[in-house]
DNA sequence: AAGACGTGGCT
DNA sequence: TAGCCAAGTCT
């Protein structure tokens, strides 16, 4: 039983394989090519949470300027999370860069290759230890995300809602992972989960497990796995400064590494909250903007009042510092104060940072 | 151990 | 459209 849904699922990833820049294809994995560990790690740690889609061009151009672990670890902190602006869960990007840094300067830069050696690495959790273990180094540790949980809860018919279903749905998972081609068993649940086993509308006519499917079987299939309630959002309120010098530079601020956007660039402004303190980083002149700055983070909605002023040379800021025009980009943004900026650059584009 | 932590796409 | 969802981790 269990060797015929091993096998099934397997012929089907053999031939269904999604092709991804970071994955070594079923084909060539059995011709012997080994994937790189750097790369696997770094795929799953950009794909925590986050889709496929979103992720692909971040990581190429993650690993085209920074190749190896040791070219990671050698690289500005700013550099890093400027590369990160958009993608989100920042504290990702700072991991990422402590865990090149701890790969190079305690393990001899050379990524652990046991489960326990991995999951003592910054951001690296039980699902990534076992990712990395099963996909880079064919060790058979269980992996359970999103995908795995979904499949698992239809497949055994499991009606406990998430989170408390995780340990079962573990356990299943862990006595389905084979000895024999666990990396490429990890991805064909995930890719399963991702293409078949779908959260809406799952295409069980096609599943290569339709037949041995409990959920299936008993119709629930497209309501799993159950999941606790959310609780609602709360709506919060802010100020956005954005100041611009006379010649063309802007006032921005690296934001603490603790907490919501650490260490990201960012506008100066006020608290996050029900009643946001004005606290302007320069006396002068503000202008207010018709229209505001609309953002959901994971847990609060918030709405952004922007405001812009030109400065003189001599401006001197009480928060943040001002950056020449030539060496910012608003890519390097996190996307709430992309948004301010797309908001504010339109008034205050007519400053020529050449005149100076 | 429950909440913090981003974003974009889809329905 | 408002809400759900995506290869989770940290505190």
């Amino acid at each position: 039983m269990r060797d015929r849904l091993i096998n099934d699922l397997l012929d089907w990833y053999d031939a269904n394989a999604r092709v991804m820049p970071w994955r070594v294809s079923p084909a060539d994995r059995k011709a012997g090519v080994k994937p790189d560990p750097y790369r696997v790690w770094m795929s799953e740690i950009m794909l925590q949470q986050t889709t496929v889609a979103a992720v692909r061009d971040y990581f190429n151009r993650f690993t085209a300027r920074w190749p190896t672990v040791a070219d990671l670890a050698a690289a500005d902190d700013a550099d890093v999370m400027a590369e990160w602006a958009g993608l989100g869960y920042y504290a990702r990007a700072r991991n990422l860069l402590k865990c090149a840094r701890f790969v190079v300067d305690e393990c001899g830069g050379a990524f652990p290759d046991t489960h326990a050696g991995l999951l003592k690495l910054p951001g690296v959790g039980p699902y990534t230890a076992g990712a990395v273990s099963s996909i880079a180094y064919n060790l058979p540790e269980v992996v359970v995300d999103g995908n795995v949980e979904r499949v698992m809860s239809r497949l055994y018919d499991e009606h406990t809602p998430l989170p408390a279903a995780k340990p079962v749905l573990t356990e299943y998972a862990r006595a389905l992972t084979p000895i024999d081609r666990p990396g490429d068993y990890a991805q064909a649940v995930m890719d399963l989960g991702a293409t078949i086993c779908t959260p809406r509308n799952p295409a069980c006519g096609i599943c290569p497990w339709r037949d041995p499917c409990a959920a299936r079987a008993a119709g629930t299939a497209p309501e799993l796995p159950k999941k606790t309630p959310k609780k609602p959002k709360p709506e919060r309120l802010g100020f956005a400064y954005v100041a611009r010098r006379e010649d063309g530079a802007w006032l921005l601020e690296t934001r603490p590494d603790k907490g919501l956007l650490g260490g990201m660039l960012g506008w100066p402004g006020s608290d996050w909250s029900d009643a946001p303190k004005t606290n302007p980083p320069l006396d002068t002149d503000w202008q207010t903007l018709n229209a505001t700055a609309r953002h959901t983070f994971t847990h609060f909605h918030l709405t952004l009042t922007v405001l812009i002023a030109r400065v003189p040379k001599d401006a001197a800021p009480s928060a943040g510092s001002f950056v020449p025009a030539a060496d910012f980009s608003p890519s390097s943004l996190p996307t709430v104060m992309r948004k301010v900026y797309d908001l504010a650059a339109d008034p205050l584009r007519h400053i020529d940072p050449d005149q100076s």
